[in-house]
DNA sequence: CAAGGCTGTTCTCCAAATGTTCTCTTACAG
DNA sequence: CTGTAAGAGAACATTTGGAGAACAGCCTTG
């Protein structure tokens, strides 16, 4: 059992050894969490050793050895640390600094968790009719069970009870169903109601390099 | 038997631990039941840990723990059906077809081990620069902790000391770094190496809908 | 060697946030 | 009318967050 404070504190730690490879000082990790004592800081790190999170080299410089509780089973597991913002168009503040201001805010990716396994399943993508949303050939969509959708959803929908493809789902004026590709280059194929079955709506997309 | 008001309490301890690890305040589940007093929460509370729902750890901050009554049991922990392909171009033949013709296959997407936790951090996107390898704003990416990348590696790099970024990575004949946007309307930035240091590699995506 | 300066440690004091316990009010079903 | 539950909010107790002083050990520097 941690508090808010040692969890942020147990977070900077992580991420200054992920960045530099070695420990940070009590009053780096004071101003990166936005306080200015280093005794409090202390204060923290020894709840942390207390809960099996961290180790001191007592009295040592940079003496603090990160532990693997709390990534492994135990706790979150399949979690992994959420450092922050960062830009893939201009670069802007360091992670550490946008996570050390933000409180409260998720701090830990849990994939376990992330998207609800209730009713939901995964198909791989292939081609690239959905490119323009980011879905590449390759990727796989977690799609959630559903046998209706409303116009704007991307829905997984079985055609003619044969074919299974993946687009955006419109209703026309003329009664007709729409599925629209992500792609300037391909065209919308239209449908009578009857032979379209959805099978799911789009909630997300996972990708491996 | 516990009433409406407790079962939606009950619902939203259990989100909240599911994303965050960790127990909401009693402000914190006010609001999120749409209520504002902790008083009436706190009886709601009282109300589940008799009827063995919830533990209390008096007076603590966040002190509640979830116990397992009622939860659903059989949930495949992390694990959610991986069907097969499908077309995102073109139609092609039925998933189940698909998952029924092959075998050996890998049939399940396990999240909980779909990308190595060890070394392993998550960051959120800003900006659209890496739009054409398919990372949307606000797509979270998946990066292993490293210190030096290869030429055309997606790279988490730290410039100056101060800002973070993810681009392609190239050297240039000249030995300069050279980080390359994912989007023809964007240039690539050329630095010294001393002033870019490499975070981590690119290893994976995750959206959510 | 002596004098600082930096770092980690320990301590006290205080403020703010949080959990707990009340009372009061309102709505509603029987 | 009566009993019950939902809700607001005040009052209090405890935990948590934070500042800063004082001290000890290590290192550098003169």
């Amino acid at each position: 059992m941690i508090s808010d404070s040692q969890r942020k504190t147990l977070s900077f730690i992580r991420q200054y050894v992920a960045r530099y490879g070695y420990a940070p000082k009590l009053q780096e990790i004071a101003t990166g969490i936005g306080i200015s004592s280093r005794g409090v800081v202390h204060r923290y790190i020894q709840a942390l050793v207390q809960a099996g999170y961290l180790e001191n080299l007592g009295g040592k410089h940079r003496g603090l050895r990160l532990l693997d509780k709390g990534r492994e089973s135990g706790q979150a597991v399949g979690g992994i640390p959420l450092l922050g913002k960062i830009a893939a168009g201009r670069p802007i503040e360091a992670i550490c600094d946008q996570n050390g201001g933000q409180h409260g805010e998720q701090n830990e990716l849990n994939l376990q968790t992330f998207f609800s396994t209730i009713n939901t399943f995964a198909v791989r993508v292939e081609g690239d009719s959905m490119i323009e949303m980011g879905i590449l050939d390759g990727d796989i969509v977690i799609v959630k069970s559903a046998d209706s959708a409303k116009s704007g959803e991307v829905v997984v929908a079985l055609i003619d009870g044969e074919e299974v493809t993946l687009k955006r789902l419109e209703y026309t004026k003329e009664g007709l169903v729409s599925l629209m590709p992500a792609n300037k280059k391909m065209q919308a194929m239209i449908y009578e109601p009857g032979r379209v079955h959805i099978q799911g709506i789009l909630i997300g997309s996972v990708r491996k390099y």
